[in-house]
DNA sequence: AGCACGCCGACT
DNA sequence: GTCGGCGTGCTC
């Protein structure tokens, strides 16, 4: 492939408008290199593109255009406009949003910005006071590097006019230096803790991998606590020595200064960080350093891995399992199986780590398909809590409680030892449903078909769909009795109060996603618990995160069979996975965990798995139903979702195409629905679902695009295709 | 995505 | 007469 272009050569830029093809333009003065971002004319308007190969040649030569400039930025590099491609092609997306999500960083176009930095002069100060002689000694300290005006002003304990006044007299030197600063080397050697014969053992089969260059992945399973960080961690290692880069990915919840500390303490030094709450500065310096190869290790969130690494040699996918890798707007697709494609290409090692692996991953490695590393022992004497199972039907509760004798007595037992106790009740807010006892009307949502949960401490109804909210009214919205409106069900915040309640005497904690305004304080608060600063905590699925609780040893479920019930085939594995995961909080320290499962149903195939800790029975069990089913990992999903704001109209072009469903039959693929979505509104739109399933042995995109290029959609009406979804209904 | 063009209904 | 609704087509 020919890589540069001179000058007038007929090139083609794909762009970042929605346009699905490539156009054609003139390569600018000067020529520019295949993958090269460039800005091109496209109508009035300047786009930002990529220059994708050789012009297709198809378009009038005289009304051709040409590039505008290069952007100062390496050219992307083959690999990845591979894997953008196929990314695109296996998810149907449109390449101009594929590119999109490769240049998600502000100001790509921009000069390199500048600012002013500050260090020791030639000249002398005409008066040498004491705050003028702290700012020099600060500034020789710092030898000949240099600092802003702060951060010098702030090393010598003075005003920045202090600093200032220096550089009147040259005794301090003003210089003009690039704000994006390169990220401080990662030294593998630095801090390496000893580990166990088994995590050493799993650490150099991963470092192996590093060492041979090529691609493999490789599913690391550890309960938690069992060292699974310190033995990716040395993968990591292994591939700084070899001088390439290397990529964490965690679920955006799970990014904690706790996670980056851990990062700091082995390599010495922080690596970049990616994801949502990454200012825009702290964006487009991560985004250019990555490029050049001046930023070792990235940890990030999904979409750090559409980020221009020059050098890729590894990529972590932590809790590979979590749901939320599988990005559900927008672009969808799911990170983890995005990073098997993304090292397949690239030649790079991808280790799937997880205590609770998801089936598919499981199955990947039965099939040899992915290697398997087991890690079992756990550090010191701590080992998988104790669980047992609390039959509510046996269990005498008063309406509107929750928390059994046999649990609250457990929980009393450990409040005497000084030991911590955990709820666990995956429902944010007081109660899932408000309703009135006039009328029996549930209050719902305006937007959305979901109905609003009452937040106490907020003392408003909340929509978990789409985040409306609005204060707790007095009377109620349809019938307008006053006083009659009843909270039914319980949230962390209800469970809270009976907690309270029973144990009057205990400082109790709640841990929900929505209690906290940003990151720092969600982190500062759970360390303060951590430390002892609560005997009760109530949480929800934010707890199940991986973060460490010492005094810890008994975790109660309140309801286990949340989330068993109902049409979702992935409703077991997620139940199986969360209840293990809550459960391995506790007794993680010195002290023997208990785990009790409050449930309606012990005899249920997914709490008995859970119970007799026989994972391998579990999964086996599960994949047996996958299989006779024919779904995945043994068959094929996608999901066709048809929004707008006429619901009659989705129907009538999902009878439509479930009628003529003749592409899809010649793959052997069945369509089921249309039906409504789950939440079949959200925001005002209307939502119609459909399901089509085909064999392992075809893939069902081309198929899909024959099946739905027929369908003409006017106006407001959307139609998009989910491969793999989550939810199968 | 934007933006222009163009074809119909409801007003100054 | 003309203002403006949004359906259709184009951007190299």
């Amino acid at each position: 492939m020919q890589e540069f272009f001179d000058a007038g050569e007929r090139i083609g830029v794909l762009t970042t408008q929605p346009l699905d093809r490539v156009l054609d333009y003139r390569a600018p003065e000067g020529g520019c290199f295949l993958g090269a971002f460039v800005e091109v004319p496209l109508g009035p308007r300047k786009v930002l593109g990529v220059v994708w190969g050789p012009g297709a040649g198809d378009f009038d030569a005289s009304k051709l255009r040409a590039v505008l400039r290069v952007l100062d930025a390496p050219p992307m590099r083959e690999e990845m406009r591979v894997f953008l491609e196929k990314a695109g092609a296996y998810t149907l997306t449109p390449m101009a949003a594929m590119l999109r999500l490769a240049t998600r960083a502000p100001g790509l176009g921009d000069p390199p910005s500048m600012r002013k930095v500050y260090r020791l002069g030639e000249g002398e100060a005409p008066r040498m006071t004491d705050a003028r002689r702290r700012v020099l000694e600060a500034a020789a300290e710092m030898g000949g590097l240099s600092l802003t005006l702060k951060e010098l002003a702030e090393a010598a304990g003075v005003t920045s006019s202090v600093v200032k006044g220096l550089v009147k007299s040259g005794a301090i030197r003003e210089e003009e230096s690039p704000r994006d600063t390169p990220f401080p080397r990662l030294d593998p050697e630095y801090g390496g803790k000893d580990l166990t014969d088994d995590q050493a053992g799993a650490a150099a089969v991963l470092s192996e991998g590093v060492r041979s260059g090529r691609y493999g992945t490789t599913l690391l399973k550890g309960v938690t606590g069992s060292g699974k960080t310190e033995v990716y961690l040395e993968a990591v290692a292994e591939c700084l020595r070899a001088g390439r880069q290397a990529l964490v990915l965690l679920p955006e919840i799970a990014l904690s200064g706790e996670f980056l500390q851990r990062l700091e303490a082995r390599f010495g030094a922080r690596p970049a960080e990616w994801h949502s709450g990454v200012t825009m500065t702290e964006r487009r310096r991560v985004w250019r350093m990555i490029g050049e190869g001046r930023a070792q290790v990235v940890v990030g969130a999904r979409s750090a891995l559409f980020l221009p690494f020059q050098n890729l040699g590894l990529i972590v996918v932590d809790e590979e399992h979590d749901t939320s890798y599988k990005q559900e707007e927008g672009v969808l697709y799911n990170a983890r199986d995005m990073a098997v494609l993304r090292a397949s290409i690239l030649g790079a090692q991808v280790v799937l780590a997880s205590a609770t692996p998801s089936l598919e991953s499981w199955v990947n490695a039965d099939l040899g398909k992915y290697k398997r590393l087991v890690l079992t022992s756990r550090f010191g004497p701590a080992v998988m809590p104790e669980m047992k199972p609390i039959d509510m039907r046996s269990q005498e509760l008063a309406s509107n409680r929750w928390i059994s004798p046999r649990l609250a007595t457990a929980v009393k037992q450990r409040m005497e030892r000084k030991e911590q106790a955990l709820l666990f009740i995956n429902r944010r807010g007081y109660a899932p449903v408000t309703l009135c006892r006039a009328c029996g009307m549930q209050i719902g949502c305006d937007h959305c078909d979901a109905r609003m949960v009452e937040h106490r401490f907020l003392k408003r109804l909340v929509c978990h769909q789409c985040g409306e909210s609005k204060p707790m009214p007095e009377v109620c919205p349809s019938c307008e009795v006053e006083g009659k409106l009843a909270a039914v069900g319980p949230g962390v915040e209800r469970l809270a109060e009976e907690a309270q309640e029973l144990f009057p005497d205990a400082r109790i904690a709640v841990l929900s996603s929505d209690l906290y305004g940003t990151a720092r304080e969600l982190k500062a608060h759970i360390e303060s618990i951590a430390m002892g600063g609560a005997d009760i905590i109530i949480g929800t699925q934010l707890v199940a995160k991986g973060h460490n609780f010492p005094l810890l040893t008994l975790v109660g479920v309140i309801d286990s069979d949340l989330g068993l019930q109902g049409s979702d085939l992935r409703a077991a594995e997620r139940t199986f996975q969360l209840m293990r995961q809550v459960a391995g909080r506790a007794g993680r320290a010195e002290k023997p965990g208990q785990a009790l499962l409050q449930t309606y149903q012990p005899e249920h195939p997914v709490i008995r798995g859970i119970l007799a800790g026989d994972e391998e029975a579990f999964w086996r069990a599960e994949a047996d139903e996958r299989r006779i089913g024919g779904m995945p990992p043994f068959g094929r999903l996608a999901a066709i979702i048809l929004s707008g704001t006429e619901p009659q109209e989705l129907f009538d072009i999902g009878n439509w195409l479930a009628r003529n469903d003749g592409p899809l039959r010649r793959v052997d693929a069945q369509v089921y629905g249309p039906a409504p979505a789950p939440i079949a509104r959200v925001r005002g739109r209307h939502r119609v679902r459909m399901l089509v399933r085909g064999p392992k042995e075809v893939m069902l995109q081309n198929a899909l695009t024959d099946w739905t290029r027929p369908v003409k959609l006017k106006g407001e009406t959307r139609i998009a295709i989910d491969i793999d979804p989550q939810s199968f209904f």
